[in-house]
DNA sequence: CGCTGGATTGAGGCCGATCAACTTCAGTGG
DNA sequence: CCACTGAAGTTGATCGGCCTCAATCCAGCG
């Protein structure tokens, strides 16, 4: 089985090295890699890990009375994933990859003595928790243009945190993307197809091109940031 | 000119007493009275303090470039707002007092310095910022009525932390409420209109009671939590 | 090759926005 | 005391965006 992981990924290359946890835990590497669709914490498991996500990408989401799925979040390389089930002390969410994805295990309470130890790592991660507070806030975009717009720039700088890329592929669905914002997939469909006709991104399949991002940045920029 | 705000309030009735900030800032007694309307911070301000909500309301907001309003939270007493500020270092939001408010500045350096030297208040902390992760959950639900529906369980919930009462104020406008949920005041009216048809709440003006909250519930109650 | 799930495109229906009229209420000043 | 004013709330009629249902197309894969 071919893996689609990098074989360099250690701790040495993981962004949050200067912050990591104690000796111990970094030499004991605690890596997990999922297969695409394999489950990474389930709603009924207790809350003990947050994980910091290496390669790869999630998606969590709870499921309905009538079954259906409800995608909450995405979660990509770099990013932590678990805040949420601080409060409640077990999982909110499902999580499960959809792709060949590697991350690594945090134990809370590890992670609250090294917040202790650390001034640096507990200021750093507070800054993280904030920019969490804040991701999605585009949901609330009246249009369904508007919300796939403010998601496409969202993707582009979360895929790459280093350079932002204005080429990538899609790591979801036209449904995931659907039920994320709140419409369905038949309408993510035909905005994409608008957007191409427009010559404003261009689609094949996965692969998606912003070909003029301050078109779409201004789709959403009705706020007044400052 | 009359006051709301009970005479009885210090620190040591404040929630936070027993994880409160040194004794110094204790007895510095950094309050501040908000009269209705008054701002408490702004967008161009840069991020020094998070605020306790000591006893009022207050909403936060952005403005769009058409100078619409677009508000994006609601504070209550015993809550803390401004933790979205520190990822960016200045505040995101305005924020105004829906009534008169009395609430607590805490310098933010001072804040990192007292998490660092009480595990205890740090563990505090985390879990309140865990649970402001998951407030406005329910925006995500498709039709009006559910959003409305859980707007009200929610406040319920937060306007009477100790006691869940089924009968109180609603602090904001219809306008502010629609806003909120991303539909007119129109809307909010008329779902108010149907739901006191129908036995499940009655309302004059603001004063509102939740007669079937189980009622109330069911139609959120998509959700399965567990 | 056929099968299966995802994606695209079209036709019709519904929910909530928009626009407008009317009522109520709080505050103001005569 | 009442007239005036402006903001907030209620209710009705119409319109439009997105959902729903359905058919077709396409890629991946046994």
């Amino acid at each position: 089985m071919p893996s689609s992981i990098p074989s360099y990924l250690s701790c040495t290359r993981c962004t949050f090295a200067p912050f990591c946890l104690t000796e111990e835990h970094r030499a004991a590497k605690q890596f997990r890699t999922l297969e695409r669709n394999e489950t990474l914490c389930l709603p009924k498991n207790k809350f003990q890990n947050l994980y910091v996500v290496q390669h790869g990408a999630l998606k969590t989401y709870q499921t309905e009375a009538d079954g259906k799925e409800l995608i909450r979040g995405f979660y990509f390389a770099n990013e932590i994933l678990g805040y949420e089930a601080i409060y409640t002390g077990h999982y909110l969410f499902s999580a499960v990859a959809l792709a060949e994805t590697l991350v690594c295990e945090i134990p809370y309470n590890h992670f609250l003595e090294s917040l202790q130890s650390k001034p640096a790592l507990q200021k750093r991660i507070l800054y993280l928790i904030s920019r969490q507070l804040n991701v999605g806030s585009y949901l609330l975009s009246t249009t369904a243009e508007q919300r796939l717009a403010a998601f496409l720039i969202d993707l582009s700088v979360r895929l790459h945190p280093l350079e932002m890329k204005l080429e990538f592929l899609l790591p979801m669905s036209r449904q995931d993307i659907g039920n994320y914002l709140g419409l369905t997939a038949e309408t993510i469909s035909r905005i994409f197809s608008r957007l191409q006709k427009n010559n404003i991104v261009s689609i094949d399949h996965k692969k998606i091109h912003l070909l003029q991002p301050e078109k779409l940045k201004q789709m959403v920029d009705g706020l007044i940031s400052h």
